[in-house]
DNA sequence: GTAATAGTGTCTCTGAGACAATATGAT
DNA sequence: ATCATATTGTCTCAGAGACACTATTAC
């Protein structure tokens, strides 16, 4: 039941963070997941979100996304960040008419998490065979629909990797994201061309993999910025 | 001033719509204003939008954009509507801190006016020569953007000519939305990719254009949905 | 040496860019 | 026939798919 102390309101418009990282152990995708403190559904778990009408703590939209990321229920540094779309209707909420603006993050480091977060599983979150209040299966749904349509023209599956990585690392992250596996050449030869474009450098430096030859490293001249191929991968 | 009988509210969320038209006596594109009967702006051409905070009249988000797009404000039938992005800050209505969640939308046929309708050019409001109220000239900006990049990689720009139109009449549709020539043959490529995937057939009819010698049409089988092909043109 | 993986070379195929050559209507 | 434009054909080129081949480490 909500909390009677609490105003009643008739409109919320939250904003949702689906924030992503490569588990570099299991070689999955996972997201990250908040246990609620508040009705409703107090002690789920949930999407990260704040509520941005209501108040006048934030002067933009981009704001209040600021605030949520630098908050406890997120606090880590995002690698990418993107909106994805807005949610509507009478339903969704129990309290009131909602909406959602929600969007796609990256992380790419490893992160101390608190008590009251963990990452779960992206493919069990986003075809709901984990179930979350509200219609977040359904946002998580479509940011991943987001992501693996991205990761055909973009070197957006990069960002998961940090400033520095190796070819097959970057091989792996594709194959993972569109959940097949993806030629080591296509890769290779996109590689090249953002290294021609001056998105990324050659280090000289070699990381080792498990056995076998060690693996050169580029480092991402920009970090903030994703490169766009002239052609997708066939699906 | 804002009408002092009406209710303040500190939040306001709405929906616009950028609805764009192809102008085939200029071979412009044009999109749809109003001239605003209400505080703040009244008299000022403005997007067709509506709040969707404050009321129960709506089920939905979309059912919001069915009851603007059935509203006087629009009143015309929609030959594709996408969501493009929500903004929201503490400056852009005078009133209070608002939102809006804004869409691009096509119209292919001619339609009647109303005395506060008008068709503008989309250059002009995009680029900011002609000025909006409220952020509208950077929506727009943000939806031509939005029709650009799709025009590189699907057939988006088809849906402003109607259920049956010619290789010709495709090649200046793109050409125009594109700023720039586009070669024929790369078009009738496309049409026939989308012809052997079921989305047009060849109608056996033949249209005149000004002089030389006819052109063949094809008919829109899947009038709802865009194709998307698996490369881009050269930017 | 062998195992294992990294990295290179080469071939095919698709579709865009470019432009020449031919077809079909109006006058 | 001439003009103007539509339509087809041919060539080049870039990049993905596929896969063989060579290189470099650990043991």
């Amino acid at each position: 039941m909500p909390n009677p102390t609490a105003p009643t309101r008739d409109y919320l418009h939250t904003i949702d963070l689906c924030v992503l990282r490569l588990c570099r152990e299991t070689q999955a995708l996972k997201i990250l997941l908040n246990r609620r403190e508040a009705e409703p559904f107090a002690g789920h778990w949930a999407l990260p979100g704040i509520v941005v009408n209501g108040g006048v703590e934030d002067l933009t939209l981009n704001d209040a996304v600021e605030r949520l990321r630098n908050s406890s229920k997120v606090g880590m540094p995002l690698a990418w960040i993107e909106q994805v779309g807005t949610v509507g209707d009478a339903f969704r909420d129990p309290r009131c008419w909602s909406s959602s603006t929600f969007y796609l993050a990256i992380v790419s480091d490893a992160v101390q998490l608190g008590e009251h977060q963990e990452f779960f599983p992206l493919i069990g979150v986003a075809d709901g065979s984990i179930k979350l209040p509200f219609d977040h299966n359904s946002l998580v749904a479509a940011v991943h629909e987001r992501l693996v349509s991205k990761a055909l023209y973009s070197s957006l599956p990069l960002m998961f990797l940090g400033p520095e990585f190796s070819a097959p690392q970057a091989v792996s992250i594709f194959s993972l994201v569109l959940n097949r596996p993806v030629l080591k050449t296509s890769i290779r030869q996109r590689l090249l061309k953002m290294t021609e474009a001056r998105y990324l450098r050659e280090t000289g430096r070699k990381i080792s993999g498990d056995g076998g030859r060690p693996q050169s490293t580029v480092e991402n001249l920009k970090p903030g910025s994703v490169y766009l191929f002239d052609r997708c991968f066939m699906e």
